[in-house]
DNA sequence: TAAACACATAAATAACTATTTATATTATAT
DNA sequence: ATATAATATAAATAGTTATTTATGTGTTTA
């Protein structure tokens, strides 16, 4: 039987964008856009009908999970889709939601 | 072969103490905390001068996490202990590194 | 080309939060 | 009892951030 670590090694740096990685899941806004993503692609008047957000604060927190990589947008004539930039986010969110269940 | 689910059912609320959840850990003060009572139980003072940050700060947000149950702590003598609740501080920092080394 | 649509951006504001400085509490030692 | 040590708490401050309101940009359609 292998055991784990019981230690774990970061440099300050590292946790310091560690912080930076939980503050983007810190938002309850962000957090929801997120979930609505991990069904389907969207695009921004979507998102805003069905959590009922402002367009423009669903415009600013996508800027932000853009900027962050979890999410990439592709335009389509008027409307800018949004995406699950990969599966991390869905795993992360899964992880959260085990740890809030117990 | 079974498949994941690709939807993850959340509620209003559930969303919300999700985006609280991460809050604790969307502070580079408290991440240093948590990563060094990986390794041990600690007192105030250990970690204060370890992490050089004053008292104070520290013990503001050590309260911050056991509020969260994140931490618990034992009296002895002069000296509180504080060490980590249970094994998903580490998991999720576990985890996060992963995330961040990709 | 003008109007309408979808989205982004800017400025202002309000709310929250981490740190510092100072002081209070609790426990030990003299 | 008093002094000292370890930690907690309070008040003040400064920095950050999400939302609103207003406006700008890019695209289609009439």
């Amino acid at each position: 039987m292998e055991k784990k670590e019981d230690t774990i090694q970061l440099s300050e740096e590292q946790m310091y964008d560690m912080a930076e990685l939980f503050k983007i899941f810190a938002d309850s806004t962000r957090i929801k856009i997120l979930v609505a993503l991990i069904r389907s692609e969207r695009c921004v008047g979507e998102i805003a009908d069905a959590l009922t957000i402002s367009q423009p604060a669903v415009s600013y927190q996508l800027r932000i999970l853009k900027q962050s990589k979890l999410v990439r947008s592709r335009r389509e004539g008027k409307q800018i889709w949004y995406a699950l930039a990969d599966d991390h986010v869905k795993t992360i969110i899964q992880m959260a939601k085990e740890h809030l269940e117990e």
